[in-house]
DNA sequence: CAGATTACTTGTAAATTGCAAGTTAAAATA
DNA sequence: TATTTTAACTTGCAATTTACAAGTAATCTG
């Protein structure tokens, strides 16, 4: 019954308004995070990290997420039970917002996770390839 | 009563959550594109913007942004009913952030505004640095 | 000094979130 | 093969947040 793109359309045109009715809430950019970062790929994993999201919400939050086409969602071939969840290139091309959030917060607020940061500020394209590189390889050897 | 810097610890350490419990809403981020990009100083002019956010959420986030040192206030000192909402420093290093949403949801999404996504495209360093340059020279003119 | 303006607050209904528990299908184990 | 475990959810309900409408206090304007 999920239809394939929530075509409701934006409070506004502007281009900051979708991205923030997209993604501004406080779990939809973790679950990116936790994909594109951390190589998470299902729902069990999604709620053992570190915020501990609710399982009603992690479900409502994939479901939205799929249907703006930021996550893609496959059948693991060796465990019916299991669901792969992956980043599209559109989710990928988040890794800009992330990047830039994580320096903002690491500048301004009390955060860990300083070996991330180092590597961000050393080279930021070097890390953005990095990261896109890296979802390239998991892409190959998924589908 | 309302504390200058909300000191309820993130839930996690995570420099991406710190960002997302600050900025994770579906407002704080378009008042700071108000004030950023369009020179809004003041309550009835955030009022006024596209998305028509309500009265009540409106001073609860600008307390909010206040408390997080996000932005300032001070006295009108030719209008004693009004108060002048600018972006400290601290807001400001948000640009970064604002302009890769703005990028993203143009690439992915259909959006207005094509004159400022432009802009962006062809020179975002330069974008990054004019926007600063206007916030340094309001900030001369007022305080 | 009467009316308008600015920056809010208050009340209340609707929507969203968070927590706990349950469900279903598939896989692993005894 | 029967039982238990696991994965991915759903359901119910209380608490919080949001949205809309209306009201208020201080200041300014004609």
């Amino acid at each position: 019954m999920s239809r394939s793109h929530p075509r409701t359309k934006f409070r506004s045109g502007c281009p900051l308004n979708a991205s923030v009715e997209i993604l501004g809430d406080r779990w939809s950019l973790l679950i990116i995070r936790d994909m594109m970062l951390r190589g998470f790929r299902s729902y069990t994993r999604f709620l053992d990290s570190y915020e501990h999201i609710a399982t009603n919400i992690l479900a409502h939050r994939l479901k939205k997420l799929k249907g703006y086409g930021i996550v893609a969602t496959q059948q693991d071939p060796l465990d019916g039970r299991k669901v792969i969840y992956t980043l599209t290139q559109k989710g990928m091309d988040l890794a800009p917002v992330l990047t830039e959030m994580v320096l903002w917060a690491a500048a301004h607020e009390d955060t860990q996770n300083p070996e991330l940061i180092c590597r961000i500020k050393k080279d930021k394209q070097k890390f953005l390839a990095a990261v896109r590189q890296k979802w390239l390889e998991d892409s190959s050897r998924t589908s």
